[in-house]
RNA sequence: GGUGGAGUGGCUGAGCGGCCCAAAGCAACAGCCUGCAAAGCUGUCAACCCACGGGUUCAAAUCCCGUCUCCACCUCCA
């Protein structure tokens, strides 16, 4: 069975096939930097980090691009006072921390929409060219996407033109309220700084043209996925598509759209003022419970946060990592995608069944520990090597660590563990939970077995 | 008004024509193990036929029609 991907724009399942055989390229839309990061743009991003993952266990090298838009109109209200530039970056470290922490693959590109004004211009010089854009009819620098010139405008969301709403503020010298900003004309009241020459005048790009640009500046003319939000769809990668493929591009091949984080089930959004932080992220559980929990839905379904939900997922994940804690202390296994089980590989390759894939491991974890308490050194191993590689397929190997410690603190936690059992064989059990919680404090953790005391280390 | 999507056990959440008297996790209960725990294992708990009403089919949670409820998008949004 091959990958099967949902192309939001054919609006079905399509077998994947990447154009050029083996190497698949893939553009994701990034945040744009004006405000802290939230669970939203966690899963989004973790989403094509999954993706990318998969992609490469079976065997495909992956271009990835994660753009960050670092000016936009938001970009330069936010910055209030200060320097755009400045907070524009120092947003986008927070985004960078908390991708890191969640243990995302850096991305192999990571343009930032400023450092490609050329590529945009030398992009809407050729729509205005080709008659599918103009510039403003008050001889402003505002130039506009002809809307009516592109017949197939609304391809990717199904929407007619005439159904449209529309910009209602309609002006700045647009021939029609659906039609888009390419470039933005400088506004006094903004640094000039924030305006770049362009043959049009002084002028900043719009955000969609950003996307076109780089896409086509990393990629090429065409490639295999484009991924996002739910809510980028419309306007923003209707809009895309249009300007690309006006420009003659055939640009992406499958469009991938992930659901939204909801709350008591609305979108989490900043203007409901109902978004997570990452303190309170934090304190329900361990950056890997996070990763857990953004994991546990199908990518296309919503996935709606309560308090508990980082809780539980931190209980599932302890399941998983107290199992590999607890038989691998002595064992070292290499982690190789062969160990993969098939029904993990169905899952995966089934539009990114993650909750199918999670519930392999599980099963694979009780079977583990079953073959573990049996002593059985074959089955066991066979499900460590398992659970590790499928741990390392979802990116959640951070979550656990190979124990650590020197032969003389085996040797002290070995003699404490004999201290122990001379006291319980004198019946002297106050004695022994001493030396038991003097233990825990080490961070080690006893398993009491029936012939021999197991331990493991939490260091 | 237009365009997509959703409604599955106490909770989260897979399944999308027969392998479903519906995966997995969390929560809860009991047993095994233990000096007692923890962890683990086993079992139970659980979905009154999977929103509701019709229909198609030898066969439907899964397909079709209708109804109800909810969500997203329609030029800020991951």
């Amino acid at each position: 069975m091959a990958l099967e991907l949902f192309d939001s724009k054919a609006q079905e399942l399509r077998a994947f096939t990447p154009i050029t055989p083996g190497h698949v390229s893939m553009y994701v839309c990034g945040p744009t930097v004006q405000s802290a990061p939230h669970l939203g743009h966690l899963r989004s991003a973790l989403v094509y980090d999954i993706l990318q993952r998969w992609l490469s266990a079976s065997g495909h090298e992956v271009t990835m691009v994660r753009n960050v838009t670092d000016i936009d109109d938001k970009v330069l209200v936010n910055a209030g006072n200060r320097d755009w530039r400045e907070f524009a970056k120092e947003v986008e470290a927070k985004f960078d921390d908390a991708y890191a922490k969640l243990s995302l693959r850096e991305p192999t590109h990571k343009p930032h929409a400023t450092e490609h004004i050329d590529d945009m211009v030398a992009l809407v010089q050729k729509l205005i060219k080709l008659g599918h854009a103009y510039q403003a009819a008050d001889g402003s620098a505002n130039v506009f996407f002809d809307t009516a010139s592109w017949p197939r405008y609304g391809e990717l969301t199904n929407q007619k033109l005439e159904n449209m709403e529309g910009e209602t503020d309609a002006s700045h010298g647009r021939k029609s309220p659906n039609d888009f900003a390419l470039f933005k004309a400088h506004k006094p009241e903004e640094p000039e700084t924030a305006a770049w020459k362009t043959p049009w005048g002084l002028a900043r790009p719009g955000w969609h043209i950003e996307c076109s640009a780089m896409a086509k500046h990393f990629l090429g003319e065409s490639f295999d996925i484009h991924g996002g939000g739910l809510d980028l769809r419309f306007p923003h990668h209707e809009n895309e598509l249009a300007q690309s493929s006006a420009a003659g591009d055939s640009f992406a091949n499958f469009w991938l759209h992930n659901a939204l984080v909801t709350i008591n089930g609305n979108k989490m959004s900043k203007s409901l003022g109902n978004g997570v932080s990452v303190e309170q992220l934090t304190e329900a559980g361990s950056w890997g419970a996070i990763r857990y929990w953004l994991s546990s839905a199908q990518y296309r379904s919503n996935l709606d946060y309560s308090e508990s939900s980082i809780r539980d997922a931190q209980a599932a994940l302890d399941r998983i990592v107290g199992f590999l804690k607890r038989t691998t202390n002595t064992r070292r296994v290499e982690v190789d995608f062969d160990f993969i089980p098939l029904e993990f590989k169905e899952a995966m390759d089934s539009d990114l069944n993650v909750p199918g894939a999670l519930a392999v491991i599980h099963e694979r974890v009780r079977a583990g520990n079953t073959a573990f308490d049996g002593k059985d050194e074959a089955k066991l191993s066979e499900c460590v090597e398992q659970v590790k590689a499928m741990m390392a397929v979802l990116g959640l190997t951070f979550a656990y660590q190979e124990p650590l410690y020197t032969e003389e603190f085996s040797k002290q936690v070995e003699d404490l563990i004999q201290k122990r059992h001379e006291a319980k064989m004198a019946k002297d059990f106050a004695r022994a939970d001493e030396i038991r919680v003097e233990l825990e404090e080490l961070g080690v953790t006893l398993n009491d077995m029936k012939d021999i005391t197991m331990w493991s280390f939490n260091g």
